[in-house]
DNA sequence: TTTGTAAATGTGAACGTTCACATGTTTCTT
DNA sequence: AAGAAACATGTGAACGTTCACATTTACAAA
């Protein structure tokens, strides 16, 4: 691998002459910038990422924590962001993560490690061990789609405006035994809120019964067939792909259709949700990773401003609802 | 950030032996070794990646390009080889693509400038251009899932024996008026090599109508259900994430049941198979990343060796196979 | 002509490690 | 007891860049 004294060499000017062209600097003679590029090209000379970053105590390159690698909608945040970010001559690094909290300490350590400017992580759950790490450590950190600390900066979808919306479509086609289901997280989401802040403005009594939730990594269909089978509500919103996953296979064994035995909302699209057109809480990626490198970077020149964005998501109209 | 001197200072020793305690090489004294360790808790000290790859020639890190993120296989694929990676403390730099080949000469000197020791990356199609570059670099190169380029070594599943494989458990069920679906590629995948196989041995004679390719990008809807409706299959198998999708679409909007009106077997596993019970074509994420690394470290060891691995995919019995 | 200013280019040091080697200290061998 | 071997530790240089500054050249203004 040919380094920039080599190209320098070759060009017949300095290592800071071949630096001042791949940086694009101005002040370099014409000639001299073409002789070097036709060196570079002849070498096929590419700069050393490890020793820029080394002298110059940025390495340009973003953390990024990706909790839950099987929900396509975090890949599509990592790629759409990735793409923003080489705009700008940023890298993303990309880790996969499991939701698992034991983990997330040395997520935090590979990344100090790798130098990142800054680290998005979405927390899986509160620990005050991973608070002192970031604490401890200058590098700014940004929770993602949680806000689990209340003292690190966060940028996040309004969950509580989600359920609303998706509870108010339900209401307004005249549902009223609506089932909410959750998986069971060791935080508060919010969504419990925005369900019951619907149902009130329609004058819809909450009752206990409208509510589940399940353990995460359950299988959880015999659950659900039985709280079907006792409750018979006439609408649902399940929450995250593998309890819509549960929910359909239960449906299908019981024979139950949608929408006309039971109208069923996705909180969170899928391509699932677009075959079988159920209606469901749609996030602007683009939107949302637009403003992730907004915030980010401001927050790379004022580290000193703090901020908590929520982005508001939408309702994406399909079939899955029926009119009462 | 705090460097290796600095805990060097505060453990009274050198910037070597503390460079030897992170490094776990013997020759320390415990009680030297304790205190070194003691400072590096006091100051969070982490090593600096960069100037360590930076000095050592070797970054110790595999660079992989997803050439598809959506689908969850490469992903898969990916967070299995991050995991194993990270048990030799190698690391994995992600890059997502989106299978186009005007881009790839884009990732691999990304690759070069992030000074990755090897690369795995699938080829969308050939180019002696991404060649030239491949060979011009001493960096070893390995592709994945597709053998394009044949000069350079590869690690592939069997997908002639896969559709052999998904054909012939059709034929055992008395199917004979097989549709087999690909996407429009660039390559030969192999695939209907081994369609054909499995016809000559049960004697069923192929016929053109037999094989459909379809544009990738493409709305195929239209395509799939005007082919349904002339040549009436008994069975069709898919290729790909997108045509399954497409398929499955047409079949409900046609109200075609699997399997009573058509028998499916995908090609490839994912979980709206599992949701649907579709029978499908498996791969097995954990041995062909171990493989992968197997290959990896041994390319780095003996660049001089070259391979093209094969991996046989297994068949996943579900129940969308109607017995004729 | 002299002087000043801007543009073009070069040089030494530094980033945080590890390598190669040097040095000092202990322990074993005979 | 002397020498060798093993262990423990330290020092200068280097990795490929960029930074800060220095130097040279060109050209306009006085």
């Amino acid at each position: 691998m040919s380094t920039c004294i080599d190209v320098a060499k070759r060009a017949g000017v300095s290592r800071q002459t071949v630096s001042r062209v791949i940086n694009n600097s101005p002040n370099v003679a014409e000639e001299t910038r073409n002789r070097v590029l036709k060196a570079i090209e002849e070498l096929s000379y590419r700069p050393n990422m490890l020793a820029r970053s080394l002298k110059s105590a940025k390495s340009c390159s973003v953390g990024f924590v990706i909790c839950d690698p099987l929900n396509p909608f975090y890949i599509k945040i990592a790629n759409s962001l990735q793409n923003r970010l080489n705009e700008y001559n940023y890298r993303l690094v990309v880790l996969f993560a499991n939701e698992d909290v034991r983990e997330e300490g040395n997520f935090f350590n590979y990344m100090y490690e790798q130098q990142v400017d800054i680290v998005l992580f979405t927390p899986s759950e509160y620990s005050n061990q991973i608070e002192r790490l970031i604490q401890r450590h200058q590098t700014p950190v940004i929770q993602l789609f949680r806000k689990i600390y209340p003292t690190i900066n966060s940028i996040k979808v309004d969950d509580t405006y989600g359920t609303y919306l998706a509870t108010k479509e339900l209401l307004k086609s005249g549902h009223k035994d609506i089932l909410l289901i959750e998986p069971a997280l060791p935080f508060e989401t919010g969504r419990l809120e925005g369900f019951r802040q619907a149902l009130e403005e329609f004058g819809v009594p909450y009752r206990p019964w409208m509510f589940l939730t399940l353990p995460t990594n359950g299988q959880n269909e015999a659950t659900l067939s039985a709280y079907f089978s006792e409750h018979k509500p006439t609408a649902a919103i399940p929450v995250s792909k593998s309890i819509e996953m549960q929910l359909l296979n239960m449906l299908g064994e019981n024979a139950i259709q949608i929408p006309n035995d039971v109208s069923v909302i996705f909180y969170d699209d899928n391509e699932v949700a677009n075959l079988i057109k159920v209606t469901a809480i749609d996030h602007d990626i683009e939107y949302i990773t637009a403003l992730i490198v907004e915030k980010l970077f401001s927050n790379l020149e004022h580290p000193e401003r703090s901020f908590h964005s929520v982005v508001k998501p939408k309702l994406l109209h399909r079939s899955s609802v029926l009119k009462l």
